[in-house]
DNA sequence: ATTTAAAGAACGAACATTCGCTTTATATGC
DNA sequence: GCATATAAAGCGAATGTTCGTTCTTTAAAT
């Protein structure tokens, strides 16, 4: 066999190669959030992460590929954010601030939470990625929420599995609201959010002494 | 200047010309949720709905023209849904019924949900009706509440707006969730609405006789 | 000298839309 | 009634563009 260790020139450097991927992926992602995902070119990419097209098809196969590698990290970031949840007495306002977050991810510009679950529907890779992320995410904060309770922080008469769905299922729609009304007509939301947390998730005093009454004044009957 | 009352032939059917527009609307639709909006050609439509390029766009002036008209029909029937809603005294039925609905069109087949709100990000005029159809779906459902808790059917402590923002959360919450995992990965998620609404509003007995406690009960202290 | 990285022109396929033509149905003149 | 003029409805190939991707070439670094 010739050469194995002939000369050697410039070796492969996966720290570059990580910067590289980070470039494009900015870059696509900045241009998905103003076009969407198939009314964007990818000669657009490149434009925008100045880049030929060659040295762009050298990190990614494919704008397939793209699209799933920042689905991925969207996930990855929000578990990294459920994980995080709760670890503090106040449950409703570690949720309120999560709220707030996926609200502000939206500010201003689109953001690719409606692309990505309208790509999920037709890839069938991308759609097992997303259920294994989504329970675990659900799982996560199921127990997050039981161990709060446990703790005293909080009191609810679910199960903590369908407190978490239901909590999920808050968390969605505001994110679906924010994209379709945009961040700034979305953002009165939370305070109903927060509402309905309170129902659901009586807070208790640190030291067992409980709060008058969880929710609004009553208006007349 | 020649004849403008010459001889008049074969007047344009306006009822006919309905029916086609139905007829490329399902054809559109079917597409659409098989390949999503810019991943389905408008060949693929002609080709669904039996008829030419040519004749096609007799109805439609542009591709953005048929999505629109899509989710227009859309919005129109869930106000229809929404107005329907809480006239009889079991309004948490109710809305389980709509949001039992709201899965079955995601069923089988994927749904247009995501591509709609992807759209409305990126369409002013496509928003604009977005925004104005969903503030009255929301005005409507907060109406429909506060009659029913009037009439003693159901109590709440939220002001009726909040609740149905919270509601309309959920809901929504429900068809990203359906459109993400499927309809038959989501329908647990249905029982998990319920519970949620359970614990906000109260039903009461027909006759007014109330039942114990409006909230949750408390755990140890 | 050799290999990696980048460039960017080139590729065929596919796209939304248009256009000139044909068919079809009807209202009129005879 | 029949022929015919008329316009709506429909057709489908053609249009020019744009797409995602590939390929050949060049630059840089070891």
């Amino acid at each position: 066999m010739e050469g194995a260790d002939q000369t050697m020139a410039r070796s492969a450097d996966p720290v570059l190669a990580q910067r590289r991927r980070r470039q494009i992926l900015d870059a696509a992602i900045s241009c998905f959030r103003r076009r969407g995902f198939h009314q964007t070119s990818m000669q657009e990419i490149c434009a925008e992460a100045q880049l030929s097209a060659g040295a762009l098809y050298r990190y990614f196969p494919a704008k397939a590929d793209i699209i799933a590698a920042i689905a991925e990290e969207d996930w990855v970031g929000k578990e990294a954010l459920f994980n995080a949840i709760a670890r503090g007495p106040d449950v409703i306002g570690a949720l309120c601030v999560l709220a707030e977050h996926a609200l502000e991810q939206c500010g201003g510009e689109s953001s690719l939470a409606a692309d990505v679950i309208a790509e999920v529907m037709r890839d069938q890779s991308l759609s097992l990625r997303f259920v294994a992320h989504d329970a675990h995410v659900r799982r996560r904060l199921a127990l997050s929420l039981a161990s709060a309770q446990r703790r005293g922080h909080v009191a609810f008469t679910l199960t903590p599995d369908r407190a978490a769905g239901v909590v999920i299922l808050m968390l969605d729609g505001l994110v679906v609201r924010a994209a379709g009304l945009g961040a700034a007509r979305a953002r009165p939301l939370v305070e109903d959010f927060r509402a309905a947390l309170e129902l659901i998730f009586t807070p208790l005093r640190p030291h067992g002494l409980r709060t008058a009454h969880p929710v609004t004044q009553e208006t007349d009957a």
